[in-house]
DNA sequence: AGAGTTGATGAAAAACCGCTCAAATGTCGT
DNA sequence: ACGACATTTGAGCGGTTTTTCATCAACTCT
């Protein structure tokens, strides 16, 4: 097939010659890399940055992160320029994603990072303009 | 107005009692956290994970860390089902939101991961299952 | 110079997201 | 059990994103 035409193409420039079964086994290696990605974290880690690529949803992880505390979700309200429902939702995503965690105090809801929203914030402030 | 209204209910509950003057030190407080959440890092940090935030572009990102190496975009084309215009928008976006370089070798582009790239995909991985 | 190829770009269709509104659930105090 | 309150849930609207299609610019080789 074309597929593969412009791979063969540029093996042969690269590497001054390429016979098809070098093109075979570059192919090869593509598609192990491909399947070592394609696992069952792939959708779970998808989801999780799904969920924190949003200001709203960014503000909830950073500033229950900065607080050091959970928090209620009454205190995010006078913070957030949403209405509650979208509150609720946001949290309720950020849960389901694995990034809060949740926790009944009688009438109130309370809400936490996990090692996870920690670990993507320390990642996201510890790389923050170390280029490349 | 109403909006602290539920924070003060909040507060008395909490602490058995709630003045004026400690809803509004919490207030402050609060206040405090949003201000240091909202500084200049909020849109690349959102943009960077919205640029993570899809199946075609995560994987894009695995492959080329799995890889170690730099990769040519037709190294790509073969392992992710969409169009090669795709490719091509989703190689731009990462590379805008500072997660891939780009490199021009002759009639060939390039690409790599940053430190960036590294250090998000390293917290995803080394906080992965370690719940809450 | 001209043909062929790589990759980028812009518009437009299709799929998706984020918010609000209305209604539901669960909890507390009476 | 009832009313008040805190939060959640589901539907739906408007806007944004993802992809495709067509086209273009840059580069290579003859």
């Amino acid at each position: 097939m074309s597929a593969s035409d412009r791979l063969q193409r540029y093996l042969t420039d690269e590497r001054g010659s390429c016979t098809n079964d070098a093109l075979q086994e570059r192919l090869e290696e593509l598609e192990q890399l491909d399947a070592a990605v394609g696992g069952p974290d792939l959708e779970s880690d998808v989801d999780l940055l799904s969920a924190m690529a949003n200001e709203t949803r960014y503000k909830i992880v950073r500033i229950v992160h900065t607080a050091g505390e959970e928090l209620c979700v009454c205190e995010f309200a006078p913070l957030l320029d949403v209405g509650d429902s979208a509150i609720s939702h946001a949290l309720s995503q950020l849960t389901d994603a694995g990034l809060l965690t949740r926790r009944k105090d009688g009438k109130w809801r309370k809400y936490n990072t996990t090692n996870r929203a920690t670990a993507m914030l320390v990642a996201l402030d510890g790389s923050r303009s170390v280029e490349p």
